[in-house]
DNA sequence: GTATTATTGTGAAATAAATCACAATACATG
DNA sequence: CATGTATTGTGATTTATTTCACAATAATAC
């Protein structure tokens, strides 16, 4: 079981790539090519396959089509995902309004708020109250949530989540999240992010300067 | 030079937590309290420390306003950082209505896009054409840029604002940008993230199952 | 002031990840 | 069909990161 984040994360890049060299009407591709677009080393690409028993044609390379097969597969993008966010404010109302997701096989179900301002059952994602989480995870099956609240809330949306059955939490809450072992959280921090360009600026600029 | 990515993050971390226990009267830490707070091992904590010359005190833990100090120093956070972002949209407004920076002395300072309609030199955060993208940055001495446009116009922003002077780019569209060495970019891809969720999720459900 | 104890600081060891390098092999060429 | 060539697949090696383990030492107790 490879449980290493950058190389999952790899294998999305690959597959993102490979899309676009289909869309460009190539069918084949080198370990060379798709690691140029992604911006690795070959051996990389080869190795990250191999773990995963994905195999291509020596001196032929791979065939796109069935490459994304696998990929896909392996990433659970053969079938669409159903994810229910927490939190109707402006991040929460981002998200719903954001369609890069329905062309990656996502889609919000629905979101959830404990504010009846917010709440809009006739929307084309419903806005409910806290209290049918649960119902609602069940009934549809629900793995993953976006918990966008503000951070004094976001302990307790996380412990809903997990006792609702979602295993796999995204996270833009800039705290640290206590759960059960089988959940999963990524998380989601632009201050880290911001805070962490900074560093890398200034240690170059120091670098060039001497 | 530590060039660490997810080291200097534990930097952040540290910091954040430090502030929490500071603001709940504690004056001294362990590297076991810090490490329980942030989720590390407390060697991990003493070795970060280390590795870039901060000391405690045998026996007596660390001094959290001299550790925050010299974290603060370190991640460049002696001073507010003053950040621009291109792209007025929906993600873009979002961030400028975010208040999440301010208190971590981030500032954006202007917000720049392509669409006359968006312009606004009344507002707080002013919205300017991106022609005086250059200009602005240089005249304010700003480093750090956020690029929040859709994926087709990223590539060109990026150039931009690396011909700008801008050194560290924190990118939310799904492409690999292409930037001289001395630009650093951090990507922000919820896309990759909840992919990245399905699979532990999905891996995690059939290990538990077998 | 001596003994005891808790905690740091950091080399050494272990583990994880990336890269190398080359045998295996499929296709192309004559 | 033999020879040459390009590319994969992966064990071996290297590099990076984390953890271990314990000497050094500062606070405390007696």
């Amino acid at each position: 079981m490879i449980t290493n984040k950058n190389c999952i994360i790899r294998l999305s890049r690959y597959k993102n790539s490979l899309y676009r060299l289909q869309s460009l009407g190539f069918v084949k591709v080198f370990s060379e090519n798709l690691a140029d677009a992604v911006g690795v080393t070959a051996a990389q690409v080869r190795k990250d396959f191999s773990l995963f028993g994905i195999s291509g044609n020596r001196r032929g390379g791979y065939e796109i089509g069935s490459l994304l097969e696998k990929l896909n597969t392996i990433l659970g993008k053969d079938q669409v995902q159903k994810v229910v966010v927490v939190g109707a404010g402006h991040l929460g109302g981002a998200l719903m309004r954001y369609n890069g997701f329905e062309k990656e096989g996502i889609k919000i179900a629905a979101c959830f708020d404990i504010d009846p301002a917010t709440y809009d059952r006739a929307s084309r994602i419903p806005v409910l109250p806290i209290e049918e989480l649960r119902a609602f995870v069940k009934d549809n099956a629900i793995r993953i949530g976006i918990i966008a609240v503000p951070d004094v809330a976001a302990a307790q949306v996380a412990e809903q989540m997990s006792n609702a059955g979602i295993r796999g939490i995204l996270n833009f809450a800039p705290i640290r999240l206590k759960v059960p072992e089988d959940v999963t959280i990524n998380n989601v921090n632009l201050e880290l992010e911001l805070e962490n360009l900074i560093y890398f600026v200034n240690i170059l600029n120091k670098t060039k300067a001497k």
